[in-house]
DNA sequence: CAGTGGTCTAGACCACGGG
DNA sequence: CCGTGGTCTAGACCACTGA
């Protein structure tokens, strides 16, 4: 247990009203920010920083645990605490439901994603039948079944996304979107070739702490919100043809909108 | 300390390979999705969850700052551990800076705010010249200084959004933008008053969790994220000519976009 | 193997809230 | 005042990693 580098770490204040552990998290979150470990480094070890600062394990693991939740390190079992490296994001354009990139016969996920140099995958691809909840049904003008299409998006093999798209049964059934694979262009290009022309889409986008489910198939640290995107697709008669919705790691991405201004 | 409800929250699995804590965790989160425990009510105190699994206090606290840090519960001092309440959500449209909008003479966000029936209030103004970080640098092209406007706003008194405009300061300055109150339609109206008629505005959406800065002047819960905003507005000749970075409360607010289908 | 983080205990004292 | 959560200690044993 090699000795602490003096001064990078500061002391504890035992005057101040600041608990302690807390007292910890800013010292180790100051040398973080000013670059004294820099991304991927290993911060000292538990046993080091109870030895530098003269506190309990418990308290420097509080100490830690803060800075966890604030997503600004991770700990490896049997390595040591890491400050989180931040991955590369995925800029998500407004224009990316455009015509012109489906008509290249490819999806957006998988043109853009080969675009900036990565590996896209698509995985526990599942379609069936079911019951809409209410929210779902509203958005869709209130059908009695929808096809939902499950699926998960990865890159490079780091799952990023996950995604539910709902249609109305009566006019999904028996067309290539009930498929697995629903053809080059993706379920839009078979909306539109089935004579609903595509008009305009609502996106609707919120962001909260994930729920465990959604940390086991995203895989993601703690400390990392989730994005969700509810988007519903409109023909050029106004009807809702298809709401999809997305729940996104948002650390891999950042989501781009135009507006007019009048 | 009156003994617990029997049945309510289940026991624990001595041979399961999850950790005791998590379990405790996972059986108050499925009383909780249930409706067990309704919005606002309060859980049982911590020493009824340590008699109950006759586990030692630590193992509970343990369990409460799972939840916590997902954004279920939050803790009262004193008093006891309450289900979160979500809080009405403020819904942002695409079209909120339209300029029929700004035509009625107020800011989006008191019209918005009035029309939702809550108190508007803006907080904490200070205006100021500034040199640009190489961000904001380049996203307005490269000025030598901007103008920088400050403000929080709070709905009913909860703050629910922070906001720095930044202008080329050659465009604002000596001009009622500079003025701590710009006068009716915000400085969007001004703007288009000097001749930058608005064109368009380009929004980047992020989300992550807060700084422990953002979480004091938001008064955010803990495992409550941030999003964050940053719109560029343009005049019809292309010019950049604000960038305003909002972070807002993520259980505040609901976005919503517009997106054309070409 | 030694060193790391993960889990858990059984205490202690404190500060806050409300009767 | 008592019950609540907030902080802290000084141990213990375990599971994982890498040499």
């Amino acid at each position: 247990m090699a000795a602490l580098p003096s001064g990078v770490l500061g002391v504890i204040d035992s005057t101040s009203d600041r608990a302690v552990f807390r007292q910890i998290a800013d010292r180790l979150r100051e040398a973080i920010d000013k670059g004294r470990f820099k991304e991927g480094a290993k911060l000292p070890s538990e046993s080091e920083l109870v030895e530098h600062f003269g506190v309990s394990r418990m308290t420097v693991r509080n100490s830690l645990s803060i800075l966890q939740s604030e997503g600004l390190i991770s700990s490896e079992h049997g390595k040591g605490v890491f400050v989180r490296p931040r991955p590369p994001v995925r800029r998500l354009a407004s224009d990316r439901f455009a015509r012109r990139h489906r008509e290249q016969g490819k999806s957006a996920f998988t043109v853009e994603a080969e675009a900036a140099g990565s590996r896209p995958e698509v995985d526990s691809l599942k379609v069936r039948e079911e019951r809409p909840t209410p929210d779902i049904s509203a958005r869709l003008g209130q059908p009695r079944k929808v096809l939902a299409r499950r699926r998960r998006y990865l890159l490079d093999g780091r799952p990023v996304e996950f995604a539910v798209s709902y249609l109305p049964l009566d006019l999904a059934r028996d067309t290539p979107i009930a498929e697995p694979n629903p053809g080059p262009g993706g379920i839009y290009a078979r909306l539109e070739e089935l004579g609903h022309r595509l008009d305009h889409f609502d996106e609707e986008v919120r962001a909260r702490m994930p729920s465990p489910d959604e940390v086991k198939t995203l895989r993601l640290a703690s400390g990392v919100p989730v994005i969700q995107l509810v988007r519903t697709a409109y023909d050029t008669e106004g009807r809702a043809v298809e709401v999809c919705d997305t729940v996104m790691s948002a650390d891999a991405y950042v989501l781009a909108y135009q507006l007019p201004a009048n």
